[in-house]
RNA sequence: GCGCAGGUGGCGGAAUUGGCAGACGCGCUGGAUUCAGGUUCCAGUGGGGUAACUCCUGUGCGGGUUCAAGUCCCGCCCUGCGCACCA
């Protein structure tokens, strides 16, 4: 080791402060303190939308706050938004950067229930942990932004938008079947059902239709599917959502019961196929179990068994019946008319059809489709091959674009595409069908029978036996549900009432039915009767990106103005678990307030990105149960804020799922220390060449990893010129300016503390995002691999624009490729500048 | 079953349009510093072989295209996630 690479020789002529790196300690605990202090004091990261800037909208999924506190997982997109955030501010742009709660919810409910504390308490304890430990971790977050869907001055407008959807038709009630629990007192989910049996509690659950409120997300299927294009969502979720609309184009037909004539109720039934071209090919029907005329079709001998069939049928949970299993179904007695043939077909009830989908029957080509090949196979039905090119004895024939049409009348000699055309048009023609366009997905069911949610603002007319009862005392009365008023604007918002007792009752009204001084009330003299559902979950997040634009706004949601400044979000990060439900309700909601004219984008959300799952040590999912979660006050206490930010992008890729593992921290850490180290040996302000190209070669790559949000490999560079720097014993002033700047987006603490030593009296969270001169970032000579046949045989460092004859010489003057060549003829040299030289001998 | 993502050292992971596989970090080995070290620093580290250089081999498996394949094509296997009788 020469002396000027002694680390010792710079602490001779060094000031007292510049000791050797090894006796420099970082003191996380004081330095991230002292930070977060001074952003809070200087009100650094508050929003500005300045004339002339470029805005960046950077949001997180926001949390609900439970009481587990965060968890490792959460800080993982938030510290990705932040480095974004930061960048872009850095960048000179306008960086909306909010947090807020999710708080409705069913844990604050069940605690509730358990303890006797009210959810509101709960959800207040909660959410000042959650703070807490955000601030810990030294986000950017506008804090003045905060926004909490519990609130009633978010609930109101929460309420607002309700009613907004209510005017137009898309909040309506109806009777839906649905999981009741009588001995819980609820409706479940049917994700809560196990067996027919609730999973929490093993009670038995019926299904059972009650009234509820409807959104009408239908209305929207085609534009929810087609303006997914364009989106800068990854192709994962835009498939998913796609999948869950599931657009189908296909025929409704009418099939006549054998012996009616017409087209009435009573006559026959409608089907819905993707397949009208094998018509010709239906051998029998299928209709729903829940379908209205299995009753009216089924022959008296057949009665019993059919009842049997459909009750089973209806106390199975619907998850139950969509796993796959064998076929099931039993034969009504009846017949249908084949359309198309003019031939009576048998009518049979199975549950492989489902009521809430297309119309809840279909007619059979076993030839053509699986299932219905399956079932006619175990019942020894008729298959008919109207479409040649496979072999229908032995399976079905599924192609619907190549094929030839057979035993099809006037459709013989067609391929499946022009089959379907000439035989739907005909259907209309005759008036026995039509061209259909049909969705899976299904309108959303809006009410909850719970108490922590939004109250629907929605009443209804008392009538009562007595005119002068009182309903409240318990006189006798109807509600009329049919009648429904709306609240006014100027009513909201609708307060949930102070309840003590949060259990659920007998009463699938839920449990504001029993507080019932805020449920009946009298107007002009007329009682009225408040809805007791409420919403669910979902409502809150559906517009808290619209409320984080003007959250202290009481008279409107958000002005038009502030929509205008921020919105669309151009870059949202949350957990792929989000993929469907939250995300599409969202747009959903999003596309109705365009409509009227609230916002200007049909999109809310420009860029999506989904952090993947920490997993624990064990490469498990984290959990209490398993013990192998991982405490983010630990980690920071232990190791710091910085380097619990900088461990987690440091990972991997931000999408990959992958294991923590706390050894893997004392690598973060020992870079930490060992810049901090660095800010303590004498600045110089000259600068080598050599390490003067690496700084450039460092900004630009960082530049570029961060726009492509490849934290882990931005990091990486990082450290490479840190290690660089390190080998000086005086370190370039340049150099430790960019390397500070560059590094503050992923450990911000250490940045400002950086920045400080390097003389700066304010923030760096403002300062300009180093540039780079391009010409230092290529090198005027390079390294460059020799193969001979391929194989790398040595290495040959050459003039960047050197041509094809100076790398020939320099490459054969190269020990083991010289040794390779020797005695043999060069059939072909191969030169691609920068990338390769290869000798291609015989 | 269908859809999506992925399979690279002991581990986490790098690798523009095909162009020196394994950047960076952890761990490990050896050395230095230290009273000591679960500190810091230096060197080494895919596997095999060798006294050493040379060498052989290597990105889930089997083929193929190419001067050149982790990367492209064909056929498989495995893992994770999502959907799961949607006619």
């Amino acid at each position: 080791m020469t002396s000027d690479h002694d680390p010792t020789a710079a602490r001779s002529d060094a000031e007292p402060s510049e000791r050797r790196d090894s006796e420099i300690r970082y003191d996380h605990r004081a330095i991230e303190a002292k930070w977060q202090a001074y952003w809070e004091e200087h009100q650094t990261f508050r929003t500005e939308r300045r004339a002339g800037r470029e805005k960046r909208y950077v949001l997180d999924m926001f949390p609900y706050p439970s009481g587990a506190g965060l968890h490792v997982g959460h800080p993982e997109g938030y510290t990705a938004t932040d480095i974004m955030a930061r960048f872009w501010r850095m960048r000179g742009h306008d960086v909306l950067h909010p947090m807020g709660w999710d708080a409705f919810g069913l844990p604050a409910e069940q605690h509730a229930i358990e303890t006797g504390t009210h959810p509101s308490a709960t959800t207040a304890r909660n959410i000042q942990t959650f703070k807490r430990q955000l601030k810990m971790l030294g986000f950017s977050y506008d804090w003045s932004r905060e926004i909490d869907t519990t609130d009633p001055g978010y609930v109101r407008f929460t309420q607002w938008i309700f009613l907004e959807l209510y005017q137009l038709g898309l909040a309506f009630q109806a009777e839906v079947t649905v999981n009741w629990c009588p001995a819980l007192g609820t409706v479940l989910a049917n994700e809560e059902v196990i067996d027919g049996k609730s999973e929490r509690g093993q009670h038995p659950v019926e299904r059972r239709p009650l009234r509820q409120w409807m959104l009408k997300i239908t209305a929207y299927a085609d534009r929810l599917a087609q303006e997914l294009v364009g989106l800068d969502w990854p192709a994962g979720t835009l498939a998913m959502q796609n999948d869950w609309i599931g657009r189908s184009e296909g025929a409704e037909a009418f099939f006549r019961i054998e012996g009616k004539t017409g087209t009435g109720d009573d006559a026959g039934f409608w089907i819905f196929t993707t397949r009208p071209d094998t018509l010709f090919g239906a051998t029998y029907c299928v209709l729903a179990p829940e379908h209205p005329l299995v009753a009216s079709l089924t022959t008296a001998e057949r009665r019993a068994e059919v009842e049997r069939y459909v009750i089973d049928a209806k106390n199975r949970a619907e998850r139950e019946r969509l796993a796959k299993k064998d076929k099931t179904g039993v034969f009504t007695g009846s017949y249908a008319v084949n359309p198309a043939t003019g031939k009576p077909v048998p009518i049979w009830v199975a549950d492989y059809v489902l009521w809430g989908y297309g119309t809840g029957a279909i007619m059979a080509v076993p030839a053509h489709d699986e299932r219905d090949f399956d079932f006619a196979k175990k019942f020894e039905l008729p298959i008919v091959e109207v479409v040649k090119g496979g072999d229908v004895a032995r399976a079905a024939y599924t192609s619907h674009e190549v094929g030839e049409l057979v035993n099809s009348g006037t459709l013989d000699g067609l391929e499946p595409p022009a089959a379907k055309k000439k035989i739907t048009d005909w259907l209309e023609a005759e008036g026995l069908g039509r061209a259909k366009v049909q969705y899976k997905l299904r309108d959303w069911v809006f009410s909850r029978q719970r108490y922590w949610g939004e109250p629907i603002p929605i009443y209804f007319p008392v009538e009562l036996d007595d005119p002068k009862g009182d309903p409240r005392a318990g006189a006798a009365h109807r509600i009329r549900y049919d009648q429904p008023v709306p609240l006014e604007a100027a009513e909201l918002p609708l307060r949930l009432p102070e309840l003590s007792d949060f259990k659920p009752g007998d009463d699938p009204a839920g449990p504001l039915a029993r507080a019932r001084d805020w449920r009946f009330f009298q107007k002009d003299g007329r009682w009225y009767a408040r809805e007791t559902n409420t919403m669910p979950q979902w409502a809150g997040s559906c517009w808290y990106y619209l409320r984080f634009l003007d959250p202290g706004n009481t008279a409107v949601g958000w002005s038009a103005e502030a929509e205008r400044a921020w919105m669309p979000v151009d870059l949202y990060v949350g957990g792929a678990e989000h993929a469907v439900l939250h995300l599409l309700y969202a747009r959903f909601w999003h596309k109705v307030l365009f409509d009227l004219g609230h916002v200007k984008d049909p999109e809310p959300f420009k860029k999506l990105v989904h952090q993947g799952m920490i997993l624990g040590e064990d490469g498990e999912k984290m959990s209490k149960a398993r013990g192998n979660v991982v405490n983010p006050d630990d980690i920071v206490r232990h190791y710091g804020a910085d380097a619990l930010r900088m461990y987690e992008m440091y990972m991997g890729p931000l999408e990959a799922v992958k294991p923590w593992q706390t050894s893997q921290i004392s690598g973060v850490v020992r870079f930490r220390e060992r810049v901090y180290a660095l800010a303590h040996r004498p600045l110089v302000a000259e600068c080598d060449e050599e390490t003067r190209r690496l700084v450039h070669k460092t900004a630009k790559k960082v530049t570029q990893d961060v726009e492509r949000m490849a934290f882990n490999t931005a990091i990486a560079a990082l450290i490479v010129l840190t290690n660089h720097l390190m080998g000086k014993p005086e370190v370039p002033r340049e150099a430790l300016h960019v390397l500070t700047l560059c590094l503050s987006p992923f450990a911000p603490h250490l940045g400002e503390e950086l920045w400080q030593k390097l003389g700066h009296t304010a923030s760096l969270a403002h300062e300009p995002w180093p540039s780079w001169d391009e010409a230092l970032t290529v090198d005027d000579t390079l390294e460059m691999g020799v193969q001979v046949n391929g194989k790398t045989r040595g290495t040959v460092r050459i003039a960047r624009g050197a041509d094809a004859a100076a790398a020939e010489a320099a490459a054969r003057a190269v020990d083991g490729v010289a040794q390779q060549l020797a005695g043999k003829t060069v059939k072909k040299f191969i030169y691609v500048a920068g990338r390769i030289i290869n000798f291609v001998v015989g």
